[in-house]
DNA sequence: CCGCCGATTTGACCATCGTCAATCCCGACC
DNA sequence: GGTCGGGATTGACGATGGTCAAATCGGCGG
């Protein structure tokens, strides 16, 4: 995973407005009053980031919400030297909610997994904002709720699955479908899904290999589920191997 | 943990004047326009719960917001027969934020570690003073954020730190000072502060003998660490900040 | 003072996962 | 086609923490 190339910011624009337009579609602004964007707007920035570039660093002070309108983000923590990602997020997503709501320095670092483009929002427009548009208020907190629904989700993994569990139940998040087989393609390298995880990259390639044993087959990024709702079972339930 | 005497549930007051009082100084209502209390409060009430009662179950729906006026509630997920404990609030606290927000079920389950009493706040009012009251909707936030960042060096700490290390990064979250020695008591059994780390009770003990290498000294629910710098250092939270 | 019950501790053993190192695979680039 | 390099896999080994069981401690009612 090479943060190599992450310096150099490359000159970031002021909105354009046929850019305010895709904006207001992010879930995060949908719904809000029409004539409170551009205030909302007004001091924002779009940046675009190359793949591998951090967007900022654990420690950083957050000084502005960021939304990520293209590609894809990882968060990171890092402990130590040790590195883990904390979340991977989408286009459509707000990030960092919580750093810039308390004026903290960030918990987590930013790694563009694809070249992305995001659009920053400077904290001090942004809670006028949020205090003159209850609208928005309420949207940044389902947000920020649902954000705060997954790390829980993450915590009771961490402590009470296994890891092929885990692995188990991150695959069955990446199709919608319940019952009968799917075959989908891993959206992250694998390197990237086992810090995901929890795991190590090595430790992953052997969970993966075990999964055959419930139905799971790997081929490169291509994973072919032969039962969902017996994978499901699988991690929900029994810790042991049949 | 006998989770035994969890039903009856007990006779629910209407809030009583006295009682809006204290009400008024809980962090999320503090700094509020005080005419706008009534109308949040006025479909509120209170409930007593002894200790062991489950307030609510993983699962439920949430249908109101909780917020702790006394005692100590811990909410803890459970995934196939396994239990763990998220957090640990103290009074003042407002929890399942989240949950009432998405109008999901719960993630976690709440039992009262000691008597407490907790105010109930039904949804729908609430989401209408949210709309109503610029300032309530703030606090909402920086508490949700707050939490959310409790849950972000949560799972680093999963993932990256051994049980050791949590179990000295929790015992230094239970003092404010940050160098020299400290004597202190453990706030809860040594079986909820297993769980909370995420070992078995038995692991925990273990752990806290071998911390015994590090200048911690156990006895009964007192310990004492004889150098907090040097503890600080060997869990490397240099990276986590607060 | 005694006995009981739950919490805690200790020991023996084992499963899971991390570490280190070698190898393989595959696409980019001569 | 050949080679280079990073990601992925495999093997060997060890450490961390879980499991099961027994022993001990501690408070509390009788």
């Amino acid at each position: 995973m090479g943060a190599v190339l992450t310096d150099l910011p490359n000159p970031p624009c002021p909105l354009r407005p046929e850019e305010v337009a895709v904006v207001a579609q992010v879930p995060l602004f949908a719904g809000l009053p029409a004539e409170s964007l551009p205030a909302i707007l007004s001091d924002a920035r779009v940046v675009r980031h190359p793949r591998g570039r951090a967007l900022f660093r654990q420690g950083d002070d957050a000084r502005a919400l960021h939304v990520l309108l293209e590609g894809q983000v990882g968060l990171t923590g890092s402990v130590e030297g040790g590195e883990t990602v904390v979340e991977i997020l989408d286009a459509g997503e707000a990030f960092i909610i919580a750093a810039v709501l308390t004026g903290k320095p960030f918990l987590m670092g930013a790694t563009a997994l694809t070249p992305c483009r995001v659009l920053e929002l400077p904290r001090e427009p942004l809670l006028n904002a949020i205090m003159g548009t209850p609208h928005l208020a309420l949207s940044m907190l389902t947000s920020l709720a649902r954000h705060f629904r997954m790390l829980v989700r993450e915590v009771k993994a961490l402590k009470l699955q296994t890891a092929s569990q885990r692995l188990a139940a991150y695959l069955l998040g990446l199709t919608p479908r319940q019952r009968g087989s799917a075959i989908l393609k891993l959206p992250h390298s694998k390197g990237v899904i086992a810090r995901r995880i929890g795991v190590r990259a090595e430790t992953l390639s052997r969970v993966f290999t075990s999964l055959r044993d419930q139905g799971v087959v790997v081929d490169g990024n291509t994973v072919a589920i032969v039962d969902l709702a017996r994978l499901g079972r699988f991690c929900h339930q029994g810790a042991d191997m049949d």
